[in-house]
DNA sequence: GTAAAATCTGACATCAATGTCAGGTTCAAG
DNA sequence: CTTGAACCTGACATTGATGTCAGATTTTAC
């Protein structure tokens, strides 16, 4: 598929898809004359990146991360280095709090909601 | 306190306190020298403003929320109004899906990290 | 072949919270 | 009184993903 079909199937836009192929997250064939053709796996691998991104990972550590996944085509992959897995590690329990960040933020907002619902 | 010991107990840096009052989010009394000086419940409010923003909330969405939530002291607080209770409620769906994305992005890290240490 | 739609590259703009720096003032301790 | 630490205001810089635009090229439909 062409770059127009992948933004419009993954809800990312042409610039970011761009982008992301340049931080070298996402790859693409290109047709005679130029233009990006993208494998029908590129529609779950830009959703996975966006993911990632939402989860406060920084394209280089994405670029680190991604080729360390099992493919789903059981692919080869890379293996991950110490300071990869020492630097995952450290993200996960930063999601980890992000996390129970966020179930408080989100208990504040429902206990101002629920208050105004019983006012009415 | 004055601003120093402010931004130590709640490590959020001197410049970002001064944001938070700029923008409404947070008061302090005025020595006769001009200097901040805060109330000891300026700490949790810090916090609270910071898991504020660590959900996505801009700060003008934290001015009209933090009114209406309901005083520690029981003090008078303000009534929601209709609109902000649905945008609240947009912004307590958007958390929800952040979760859910979040504990994605975190078992793509564990799965990662988990290989590695079974190939030690 | 031609026109419209899609894509290309490259550059510049944007956002919002925070960092940083300069020059001046206030506070606390000796 | 003096000195150093802490604080003040105001301005400018930074970040990183994304928006936007211009001008050129490719693809598709007729």
């Amino acid at each position: 598929m062409r770059i127009g079909e992948l933004a419009r199937r993954t809800g990312v836009s042409e610039r970011s898809l761009r982008y992301y192929e340049e931080q070298g997250l996402l790859v693409s064939e290109r047709t005679p004359g130029g233009q990006r053709e993208y494998a029908e796996r590129a529609v779950d691998r830009v959703i996975l990146i966006q993911e990632l991104y939402a989860a406060g990972l920084h394209s280089k550590k994405i670029g680190e991360l991604l080729p360390c996944m099992r493919d789903p085509d059981g692919g080869p992959n890379e293996r991950a280095t110490p300071e990869l897995v020492t630097s995952l590690t450290a993200e996960r329990d930063r999601i980890d709090h992000m996390i129970a960040d966020l179930a408080r933020s989100r208990a504040v907002l429902d206990e101002v909601i629920s208050a105004a619902a019983r006012e009415l």
